[in-house]
RNA sequence: GCCGGUGUGGCGAAAUGGCAGACGCACAGGACUUAAAAUCCUGGGACCAUCAAAAGUCGUGUGGGUUCGAGUCCCACCACCGGCACCA
């Protein structure tokens, strides 16, 4: 038919590019399109890959009872073999379906996950879905179908996607953040958080009960506000970052440049009422327990700036009395002059402060302000509450602000010093309130420029040659001798020590640190989010106060809606659910919801006993699969080498993208549940490896605008999923980030192609095919059955040479794998089969053992001819997946004769093989007796011969 | 600006301080075929030279250094990628 068109006419046609494409790649290298659902299939209806908890009965039968002779038994936590729980991020569930870039992280925790089993681990591999989400919202706001049928379609999408791919998860734990017996438990830990505190004398999280109150506390309205301002999860009337396009609060983390990390949308500064998370106070935890995981430097560098810690002190600053008359605030006594407190990393540099800032928002700008600049001091105050964030960092270059009229007094020598505002100064940070040392700070020196403010050396740099104006680093300390106090002289470090202890003794301040790290603002104005557990009251007066639900008022349901916009007046858009926000006793329920991140939070944790209706998650589960069986609590640093099991999950590997976020909100909630007993470890994951990016073909990052999206879906039914994995895993190293090309996919499926080649009978094959085109054979067994063994595989001893290719691979592969090295493990794979081709006897054992490496990468095809193999050799049958991992043997792969290069001052001049058991000497000797060095040393004195046995031997001449 | 990472053929990459470029892609030549596809075999860093080959020289971002020997270790710099960015 498409014979008679000539072949430019139909490559310009459209219509005909796809088959010509399919012509293009020619016939399939072997029958995946049969193998991999036969195989997926079969582990599906198997349970093949359920892991087992203490207390659960292993079924009769099952591969991984018969391996570890747990048939038909109760499972305890002793008997049952050494736990292994390699995670994936579990992905958002978005309508686009899967990409490319997934399944890179979900091979090489499958890859692991089935090399662990095979080496006798119980091994925890779940998957889930992190359901909640803006996307599915947006469409219900435009369509009013509700967010729940949306999520539920794009799960079935993206398992039907995962599931193609033939990973080993335990379905059996599968969770979805937005199913109510899920999210009953995200509630239930927020109940947690509200009702605790933490204690800074224990330096743990406690229930709110054990709170002491102040003795100034003596009402129960005072009593309540106290404990309120103590929870760990709280109230906050503070500025937030409101996006006007999204219509709802971000926390800090979610904006990057004054615009929403989603969407790209502006953000401006808004005081609204929200709930917020006392992650603060954390901050030093989250900081230091940084060093007992293994996580890479770059990860963890991200986090310690992003918590930010700083040593410093507060030094009070007395605001000069002559301003005191002419000041702006009325209503205060004119003989209690105000402080302003700074906070400054430098306390070396006190004498060089020659002004004070404060931030345009800070509590005392209008006490302080003179009547003759307080207008223009109410002026700048507006400009810069009506900068958005964006404009404050667009901005930056230019420093702005204006003089209140005030002096304050040096503390050290009694200066009188301006005190002016600028934007400069966050009010979010520190004091709010900084000392201005021009000479030695970049920020203040430009505000000092423009504004003509004197600058005054403290610091000598060590070297004379440097400028000390704008000289930020450590040096010497000069001019700095006051009546009481003087620290001229002293090395930075020491000055900064002393002047800390005159000022601690003197009571005018004292060594305090800070922390970049702001509380969590974490509610959000959407519906398609867990509900708060709370109520509002009002009691006589009209004052609103807030009330936890109880634990069984759980899982608190959204209401459903007809229309799922913001509710007029800004409100969201649950506050439209009358009925449902209005309780019989006059309370009204909270209408913001919970952020995405809080399902994301404790997932893994509910992987361990994800059906449990009684618990977030049972004890016994809990200590078995975070390795802290037996009582012993893994708070303390766990030392290198340390013997047993990882405390938290074993592996975990993710995107970059979460490397301040998810990460550290899930790790600040586990502390919380660590301090409160409800979990054994202090942190929930050992071994962090991210994933690189994969970029599209024309190497670019991968964007639908870009049109080089790679759909997983296309590439599987060309290549199928083993071939596809194996590409993943082959592009390079793990972390790195690499682009995609879609013909060394073809070269990997070329590689299993050599490999069922390899394994077949050449003619059977022909049968095959002509049994699927004329449909001899009616379905997918009988067909595959009429695949015959290659006949050259025999039940024969292999030879020293076989023997040595093999167990060169199984060392290479293991290794590999250890080091998750899999791009390196499988061109191991591909040396052997390269090699093994040109054998004319193929030993069963060797190609059996070939299987066992290749099932972890590419387990349909390593399944269906392991099965064949034994079938025809008659073997009693195994379970592949549960087979134990091969051993190899370095006696095997010991050679007797071994080339070694023989060099002249370093160059290469010939290759000489000699026996491995050459002494010094004899090398010495034959490198002397080689023709080729010869000539270039010849002439020249031999001053030595550098012999490294095994090795090398180098002649050295001059 | 600060912090972290990466620089190796046409491309993806590989190399406990010891033969740079394994393995794969793309390419070229050959075998098989009426022809093609598929498959199998062979070749290949650059330069110089040549009918051809051998031999030679240079080569891991740049410049120095350590060493018998450096892609690998040290110092300085350049480029790209990622993160943070008025945090006092």
């Amino acid at each position: 038919m498409q014979g008679q068109i000539p072949k430019s006419a139909i490559v310009s046609h459209p219509h005909f590019r796809n088959s010509l494409r399919l012509m293009a790649s020619g016939r399939r290298q072997y029958p995946f399109h049969l193998i991999e659902p036969k195989w997926q299939q079969h582990w599906d209806q198997h349970q093949s890959f359920r892991a087992f908890n203490p207390g659960d009965t292993v079924p009769e039968g099952h591969p991984f009872g018969l391996r570890h002779q747990l048939s038909g038994q109760a499972a305890r936590a002793e008997s049952l073999p050494p736990k292994f729980y390699i995670l994936d991020m579990f992905p958002y569930p978005s309508g686009a379906g899967l990409h490319v870039g997934h399944p890179e992280g979900y091979t090489a925790t499958d890859i692991l996950a089935r090399y662990r089993r095979a080496r006798g681990f119980n091994v925890l591999h779940p998957m889930g879905w992190d359901s909640f989400g803006l996307p599915a919202e947006q469409y219900a706001v435009k369509t009013g179908q509700h967010p729940r049928v949306t999520t539920e379609a794009n799960i079935a999408n993206f398992t039907r996607q995962i599931k193609s791919l033939g990973f080993s998860y335990d379905w059996s734990r599968e969770l979805a953040t937005t199913d109510p017996e899920y999210f009953k438990w995200t509630q239930w830990i927020f109940l947690k958080l509200y009702n605790s505190c933490f204690d800074p004398e224990t330096n743990r999280a406690q229930p709110i009960e054990t709170l002491k109150f102040p003795l100034t506390c003596t009402t129960e309205e005072q009593r309540r506000a106290y404990r309120d301002s103590k929870r760990l999860a709280y109230v906050s009337e503070a500025p937030v970052n409101w996006c006007p396009e999204l219509g709802t609060v971000l926390a800090n983390e979610e904006v990057i440049d004054g615009r929403s990390e989603v969407g790209g949308f502006p953000v401006i500064r808004k005081p609204m009422r929200q709930w917020m998370l006392r992650i603060t106070a954390y901050a030093e935890k989250l900081l230091a327990d940084l060093d007992t995981i293994d996580w890479s430097d770059s990860l963890k560098e991200m986090q310690r700036n992003w918590i930010g810690r700083s040593e410093g002190a507060e030094v009070e600053f007395q605001i000069a009395a002559q301003t005191c008359d002419g000041r702006a605030g009325a209503g205060t006594d004119p003989l209690q002059p105000e402080k302003i407190r700074v906070f400054t990393t430098r306390p070396d540099t006190l004498f060089g402060a020659t002004y004070l800032v404060l931030s345009p928002e800070h509590k005392l700008v209008g006490q302080i302000t003179t009547a003759a600049q307080q207008k223009a001091v109410e002026d700048y105050q507006r400009f810069a509450a009506g900068k958005s964030d964006l404009e404050r960092t667009e901005l930056a270059k230019e420093k702005t602000g204006v003089f209140t009229g005030a002096y304050a007094l040096n503390p050290v020598n009694g200066g009188r010093i301006p005190v002016w505002l600028a934007d400069y100064v966050l009010a979010s940070y520190g004091t709010g309130a900084i000392m201005a040392v021009p000479a030695h700070d970049t920020r203040d020196f430009e505000f000092a420029t423009k504004f003509h403010l004197p600058v005054v050396q403290v610091v000598q740099p060590p070297d004379s040659k440097t400028d000390w104006q704008g000289f930020t680093d450590h040096g010497i300390s000069v001019n700095s001798t006051g009546p009481e106090i003087s620290i001229t002289g002293l090395a930075t470090s020491e000055a900064k020590r002393k002047i800390t202890d005159w000022l601690a003794e003197k009571g005018l301040g004292q060594a305090t640190i800070n922390y970049k790290l702001r509380d969590w603002l974490f509610s959000r104005q959407r519906y398609w989010g867990e509900p708060f557990p709370i109520v509002w009251k009002k009691d006589a007066a009209g004052n609103l106060s807030h009330e936890a639900l109880p634990e069984s008022a759980l899982p608190l349901l959204p209401p459903s809606l007809q229309d799922y916009k913001p509710a007029p007046g800004g409100e969201p858009p649950l506050a439209r659910a009358k009925d449902w926000v209005s309780l019989p006793d006059g309370s009204v329920r909270e209408t913001n919801t919970m952020p995405q991140w809080a399902g994301s939070c404790w997932y893994y944790l509910r992987y361990l006993d994800a059906r449990n209706t009684d618990a977030f998650v049972g004890k016994e589960s809990e200590c078995y699969w975070m390795g802290t069986t037996g009582g012993a609590v893994a708070s303390a640093p766990r030392p290198a080498g340390a013997a047993g099991p990882t405390p938290g999950v074993d592996l975990y590997v993710g995107g970059t993208e979460h490397a301040v976020l998810h990460l550290l909100y899930a790790r600040f909630w586990h502390k919380v549940l660590f301090d409160l007993g409800q979990v054994s470890t202090a942190e929930p994951f050992f071994k962090l490896v991210n994933q690189g990016l994969i970029l599209g073909e024309d190497g670019q990052k991968m964007s639908k605008s870009r049109g080089n999206v790679v759909n997983p879906d296309d590439i599987l039914g060309e290549y199928g999923a083993d071939a596809f994995r194996l590409y993943e895993m082959f592009m390079g190293p793990l972390q790195e980030t690499k682009p995609w090309n879609t013909k060394g996919v073809e070269g990997v499926y070329r590689f299993l192609g050599r490999v069922w080649r390899l394994f077949v009978d050449e003619n059977s094959e022909t049968d095959f095919e002509q049994a699927e085109t004329t449909a001899e054979a009616s379905d997918r067994d009988s067909l595959l059955a009429l695949i015959k063994l290659n006949p050259t595989i025999r039940d024969v001893t292999p030879t020293p040479a076989q023997l040595k290719t093999l167990h060169a691979c199984i060392k290479k592969v293991t290794e590999d794998l250890d080091g998750m090295r899999f791009n390196t493990a499988i061109s191991a794979m591909m040396v052997f089969i390269n090699e093994a081709m040109t054998w004319e006897t193929k030993p069963v054992e060797a190609l059996k053992t070939f299987l066992q490496l290749l099932q972890p990468f590419s387990p349909h095809l390593a399944e269906e001819l392991w099965n064949k193999l034994f079938a025809a050799f008659n073997l009693p049958l195994a379970d592949l997946p549960y087979s134990p991992w091969p051993r190899f043997d370095p006696a095997v792969l010991i050679e007797n004769k071994i080339e070694i290069p023989v060099q002249v001052n370093g160059k290469l001049r010939d290759v000489i093989t000699v026996s491995i058991s050459a002494t010094v000497p004899q090398l010495e000797a034959l490198a002397l007796a080689n023709e080729k060095a010869k000539p270039y040393y010849e002439g020249k004195t031999l001053k030595k011969i550098i012999v490294v046995p095994k090795k090398l031997v180098n002649i050295v001449a001059v």
